[in-house]
DNA sequence: CGATGGCTTGAGAGGCTTCAATGCCGGTGG
DNA sequence: CCACCGGCATTGAAGCCTCTCAAGCCATCG
């Protein structure tokens, strides 16, 4: 079968890492329908308390979950890339309690809840699938809390890239190689709870290590052993290099 | 019907205020098969990296999921109160990416995950429930990476008592309450990403203010409106007071 | 009654923030 | 084509919030 390589066929992709599904009910979910759109960098395509009727799949570009305080100081509370179902969790949760923000032009795909959830009730297996998705984001969610909560500056941005690396890889990294990761200081500042000020001198810190090097949006890292080990980092948490769950049927 | 109000019976509760089921689904859910466990304080009832076959659901007392750094440095990234299903991730993800540990004595449901797989199977809306439920619990790690990064230590612990209060009275609150909260100045430490002894004298601060008194594991808010207020807090995210979600049917 | 675990309090150190100014680069319009 | 502008990065200095270390206290329990 030769499978054009849509928007959803990348998506499919990192599902079929984590869940066993039939050639139909694969096509089941490369069929759903899509609309493509563009949008803007610092553009909320989700609003805090918007009721939405459909899932944000990234296609291209980077984009953030925002949570915030009263005093306008914002927290990233999650990261989403290319082939990530931004906000899957909205096809259970319709109403969404953080907002959704493209950090650069990013473009989106979105899919109706209703084509979701119909193919996820015909389908026990896919509403495994989707639901462990979620579960996973999840996961992501939690070591987040640690790292904010538990590490120092530099180790917290280190554990940051080592994430961000092992996903855009999906799990596939080498000793030394480099990824597109168009975070402003500011926004990484977001992400760790910080500030941008100090992720600047974090930064030199990291460099000064010889463990990574940036230039305009692309994070070079020197040594992944040398870098997981300064982090603390272990990727299980993300669940890409893991045998997929066998689907659970109707007894 | 009468219904035995067994610890099924307060899972289901809080699952019936998110999603309709319908009374046969209902009751599928009561009859899962349990088998109860008492827990010591301070053991783990899951470990870190365990592959279980069952889910755990809280009875009695107060259990934590934890995440850890290296030098021992332990973060708690979730709480989990009776009526709460402490890991139903695991029904779909079944290798624990943290350990989950008793705070105080508690007394836990054991039910395997085949039995839970087998009514999500059959009825989609119990399997969509479940999922809401997983959604939900990762809404609130999302707030908590938003209150440890960018609170203070004062307005973090004010939130964190704003929402063991919402949830222990099912967010039903009332102006002056006081709500049973059996965790150590230490575990409060954990949670908030901050040292024992600052806990110990944020307390004081909370005090000071007259928002909240404290006498042996029992916190007496003495005034809910005030206490919001300083804490930023909004329960939306607990999403214990919305219109239940429509079950989802195979077209 | 000594041991234990949790709570309390003090003093000093340090990591991160705040405020503020400067530099850099790409985009835009005259 | 160049000058200007805005967003982002960089750097310095001072201060505060929280940590660390350390000691003392109080209840509970064998």
């Amino acid at each position: 079968m030769t499978r054009s390589y849509n928007s959803l066929g990348q998506f499919l992709d990192k599902v079929r890492r984590r869940s066993v599904l039939t050639a139909e009910e694969q096509s089941a979910i490369l069929s759903l329908p899509v609309r493509a759109e563009q949008i803007p960098a610092h553009m909320d395509f989700v609003e805090l308390g918007e009721h939405v009727d459909h899932a944000c799949l990234i296609v291209h570009g980077l984009a953030g979950r925002f949570g915030q305080g009263r005093e306008g100081n914002r927290q990233i509370t999650a990261l989403h890339i290319p082939g990530d179902m931004a906000d899957l969790h909205s096809v259970v949760s319709p109403s969404a309690t953080s907002a959704l923000q493209a950090l650069t032009t990013t473009t989106v795909v979105k899919i109706p809840h209703g084509a979701i959830r119909d193919i996820a009730a015909r389908y026990p297996s896919i509403a495994q699938a989707l639901w462990r998705e979620c579960v996973i984001d999840a996961a992501i969610l939690s070591e987040w809390v640690v790292n904010v909560g538990r590490r120092t500056a530099s180790v917290r941005l280190a554990h940051l890239y080592c994430e961000m690396a092992y996903r855009y890889r999906l799990g596939e990294v080498t000793e030394r190689m480099s990824f597109d990761f168009p975070a402003t200081q500011h926004h990484l500042a977001d992400m760790l709870g910080l500030t941008a000020v100090h992720v600047n001198r974090t930064l030199r810190v990291l460099e000064a290590a010889d463990l990574v090097r940036l230039k305009r949006g692309v994070v070079e890292i020197l040594s992944w052993a040398r870098l997981i080990e300064y982090a603390d980092f272990d990727p299980v948490y993300i669940q890409l290099n893991v045998t997929p769950l066998a689907p659970m049927r109707a007894g």
